[in-house]
DNA sequence: ACTAGCCCCTGGGAGC
DNA sequence: TGCTCCCAGGGGCTAG
């Protein structure tokens, strides 16, 4: 499931690819996955733009184009995106793009639970899903004293917080599991308990996996590709995400599969208090 | 203003 | 082997 570091790793691979591209045209077998506007619409206004580069904020990833629009994207559980010479029609892919320079760009989703929108440049600022965003975890922004009072005035448990996005961005069932690991710190402990150390050591454990999981270009545990068709190399760095039963790499002790908020989630029993 | 719970979807694994 | 059931979960939405 992609969570930040499989965002920023689709970026800068379809960075490579597309920069500089034109959109020739776009087909749709689904047009439910083009959130706003409808997709005639769509259609319409992307035909003949540029793409001029990507970007990315929390788990969205933004396609600037000419003309002052911006194509965003947020792939959810299972949306990827390909691009190939030629794309191979399957009932997953739900947007083609034809682009000059003899490549097409596609959009496959086997759930259908992604979303495009295609806004105005001047509409970003007042894009809901974006402007209720925490901030950047690995931007500067992302800044200690704040966290730590997000966390104070929060009776939920650890885990529901640090999903919360408008907490902080990008992280996702699979990182917070890994974080609060590395932390030393038990899921279902509420966040205002927590000790100045202990949210200081989450603080900068999640920077720290997060850039980490960037390098190894993200983890691949269900349907991640990056565009290139590759998996990331981080889930053989994952130390309790879908390890329930295995050993704790710290103490050996086993480790355990609860539900916080009807998420799985996985934690050793011994090593975080 | 807050939160809990439902909903969107389909593949795959468990159970029989 | 083949059927049914249920789970995976990000985030928008609704009801309370």
């Amino acid at each position: 499931m992609p969570e930040l570091p499989e965002v920023e790793t689709v970026k800068r691979a379809l960075s490579r690819k597309v920069t500089g591209k034109n959109i020739l045209n776009v087909e749709s077998n689904f047009v439910k996955i083009v959130a706003s506007p409808d997709f005639k619409i769509f259609k319409k206004n992307i035909i003949g733009k540029k793409i001029e580069s990507l970007s990315r904020r929390g788990k969205f990833l933004l396609f600037h184009l000419n003309g002052n629009k911006i194509m965003i994207s947020h792939l959810r559980m299972t949306g990827h995106w390909l691009v190939a010479p030629k794309i191979v029609k399957n009932k997953f892919i739900h947007l083609i793009f034809q682009l000059s320079g003899g490549q097409a760009m596609a959009y496959s989703d086997i759930r259908k639970f992604g979303r495009i929108w295609l806004i105005d440049t001047k509409e970003l600022e007042k894009f809901k899903p974006i402007l209720k965003l925490g901030p950047e975890p690995l931007g500067t922004e992302f800044n200690f004293e704040e966290f730590s009072q997000k966390l104070a005035k929060n009776r939920s448990r650890i885990k529901v917080v640090l999903l919360n996005q408008q907490v902080v961005a990008g992280l996702g069932n699979i990182y917070v599991d890994e974080v609060l690991y590395e932390s030393g710190v038990r899921p279902l402990r509420p966040a205002n308990r927590l000790k100045m150390a202990e949210k200081k050591q989450i603080f900068e454990v999640i920077r720290k996996i997060l850039a980490k999981a960037i390098k190894f270009r993200g983890t691949t545990v269900v349907n991640f590709t990056t565009p290139e068709g590759k998996g990331g190399d981080f889930q053989k760095q994952l130390k309790v995400y879908g390890k329930k039963g295995h050993k704790c790499p710290r103490c050996k002790g086993e480790i355990k599969r609860i539900v916080v908020a009807g998420r799985g989630t996985h934690y050793c029993p011994k090593c975080q208090k």
